[in-house]
DNA sequence: CGCTAGAGATTGTTGAACAATCCCACAAGG
DNA sequence: CCTTGTGGGATTGTTCAACAATCTCTAGCG
């Protein structure tokens, strides 16, 4: 009966996070983060204290500690006495943070010497995801799913600050994205790059991964940056 | 006259981050900042809305949004409808801090390969002050030194994202070093290894200054697992 | 043409109010 | 004795209205 008990609150205990109530202003930030991640704000636009509280049926003071919330996130850009604005990215953020994504992606490939198969599964199902979406044309879809496989990666340090670190610098750069000219002819042939990388993985040749991953990185940067100037 | 103007006006620019004018919130979450840093409010308490409020003479809610401030940082937990407390570090957070600590310190010391020597100097000025405050048997401020010290060596990756994520880490890991019993015991022999690694550097042998790196994040993450546990 | 002044709009901050939730002590029941 | 309701009191969550501080833009001045 005690293992029983035990048993059963260990299951609860995985769950708990699902109960993980958020206060309204949590709510909004990430509706608005939604909205501005799906491109529906772009870049550069100021949100209006005013009318968006009016909109969404919140008082300012609320919309402000959301506001608060996702300028942490680098999302938007807070300018004392102008108001907030969909932060627009300049060639300098976008080296950045591509600065930031080699310490993280290649730091954490480095730190699994051996590679534990189990744990490439998250690589393989955001791998499977992108072709998914390629072959219905999704091809906004295509690039969300890309990010999650390089999420994976850096998960692959096992460090929650890591993660929640990447998740962010992920988003910033999705604010990239959003401008394209053409989703198709960017984000279909990473497709495969990270397919080969996730195939080296697999066979367990990680220096190979990690020069691959060198090689994605820079030539990410490169069109990118492109892209923005 | 126009050269003159020129000069003048980039003179300005360059202190232009000193009128960063800031608001009531900001400056009320560095205060707390302080106080926390210094170990005048202990980890796990919990900081009453309405006393502090009251105290600082600011109104509950931009009290509130200092509050959000510092729990982004991760230097207050926020628990719905319980309040803020200082967060207590758990083992685990120590190790997830270290494993990040490698992540960038290492990184960054791999991205320079050539040793620019002119971006040592903040290293070199950090371990004299380390080395100025042991001399004074000021303990606290000698961990203080090292720990810009290591800020310094993140700030090799030149990433302002990195440095600012450098810099939250740290206070972070301040909060163990607060509760340790014998601050010189601690302290004091860091100084020198700090110094060979920095000698390391300045020699341009890279690869054992990077070595001589992950000893020390080892030995200091062991050091204080024992002391929290 | 450039500069200044001032009106209008927006953000920054406050204080009070009420709802929602939590904490704690105490009683009821097995 | 231990567990399970049930209150009251305190604290947080959220809203609202008001005022101060600051920015923006335009019209008018030299």
């Amino acid at each position: 009966m005690a293992q029983n008990e035990v048993a059963l609150l260990e299951a609860l205990e995985q769950e708990r996070s699902l109960l993980g109530r958020s206060s309204t202003a949590e709510r909004v930030a990430a509706l608005l983060r939604e909205q501005i991640m799906a491109g529906a704000i772009p870049p550069s636009t100021r949100l209006s204290e005013d009318a968006i509280s009016r909109a969404l049926g919140v008082s300012r003071n609320t919309l402000r500690e959301a506001f608060r919330l996702l300028a942490h996130e680098r999302l938007l850009v807070h300018e004392l006495n102008r108001g907030v604005f969909v932060r627009q990215l300049t060639p300098e953020d976008l080296s950045d943070l591509f600065q930031v994504r080699r310490l993280v992606e290649l730091g954490a490939l480095r730190g699994v010497r051996a590679v534990a198969p189990e744990r490439l599964v998250a690589l393989r199902a955001a791998l499977d995801e992108a072709r998914q979406c390629a072959a219905d044309g999704r091809w906004m879809d295509v690039g969300t799913a890309n990010m999650r496989f390089h999420l994976a990666i850096a998960a692959l340090a096992g460090s929650p600050r890591v993660g929640e670190l990447m998740e962010h610098v992920l988003a910033e750069l999705r604010l990239v994205f959003l401008v394209m000219p053409d989703p198709r002819r960017f984000h279909e042939p990473y497709v495969e790059r990270n397919a080969e990388i996730c195939r080296l993985l697999e066979a367990g040749e990680v220096n190979e991964a990690h020069d691959a991953l060198v090689r994605y990185l820079d030539d990410a940067e490169r069109e990118l940056l492109r892209a923005v100037t």
